[in-house]
DNA sequence: AAATAGTATATTGACAGGCGAGGTATATTG
DNA sequence: CAATATACCTCGCCTGTCAATATACTATTT
């Protein structure tokens, strides 16, 4: 019942923020390091990740650019901008802050 | 950005079982239970909450019966089933998992 | 040369959970 | 008697996730 989907939800987009904030990449290589990160319990859908980004980009999270790949499948690579760095610092606040008190809220005093 | 309706979802069931292992309770005490535990930070809607015990009985997790008051407002108990603690477990130990993935995600070598 | 698989981006509509807003009822206190 | 607290319930909206679908280039196999 509890599912990766309803987990992620909330979370799509610090986890994002949190790859982009190593180094500049793109959708596919993204979904992929996630999945392999969370060896596949984890996964960050199509759907998802492109809706995803273009949600941060109209927010002025991330900005994106073409890719001058001359072979292959072309990239659009995204970029963090300041004011998402700014987000990604709030969030891993929050996400701490939450998993605290869920914490507090789950754990009973024989487990 | 990450808001608190985001992180519940998926949770919100994870919390209502949580509350009624420790004992049989009803629904008006469970959420100001939540809100004093989390200081607030944590709050179960009205809305989120009834709905949400009709869709753990339906699930056969909780059982409801009607409280004897002969005072006040009436109250609708809930009970925990042995599927619901079995579910609880599972939940738990699942949000052991994505908390630890999540970590490895979020947090940064120099955090 | 045709088929298959991998890389890569994008859109659409369905679905489900959380929530705001509304409603009902009882008891207490100023 | 108005306000506040306790207590329950339902309906319809909103939003994020996902399945399905489409496009296009490259490499490998048949």
């Amino acid at each position: 019942m509890l599912n990766s989907s309803d987990i992620l939800r909330g979370y799509t987009d610090t986890i994002i923020l949190a790859q982009l904030e190593k180094e500049d990449s793109y959708g596919y290589n993204i979904s992929k390091t996630i999945l392999e990160i969370t060896a596949g319990a984890l996964s960050l859908k199509e759907g998802t990740l492109y809706t995803t980004f273009r949600r941060l980009e109209q927010a002025g999270m991330i900005e994106s650019y073409w890719g001058d790949e001359m072979a292959g499948a072309r990239r659009r690579y995204y970029h963090l901008t300041e004011q998402g760095k700014a987000l990604l610092e709030e969030n891993i606040q929050d996400w701490k802050k939450y998993t605290q008190m869920l914490s507090r809220i789950l754990e009973r005093e024989d487990a």
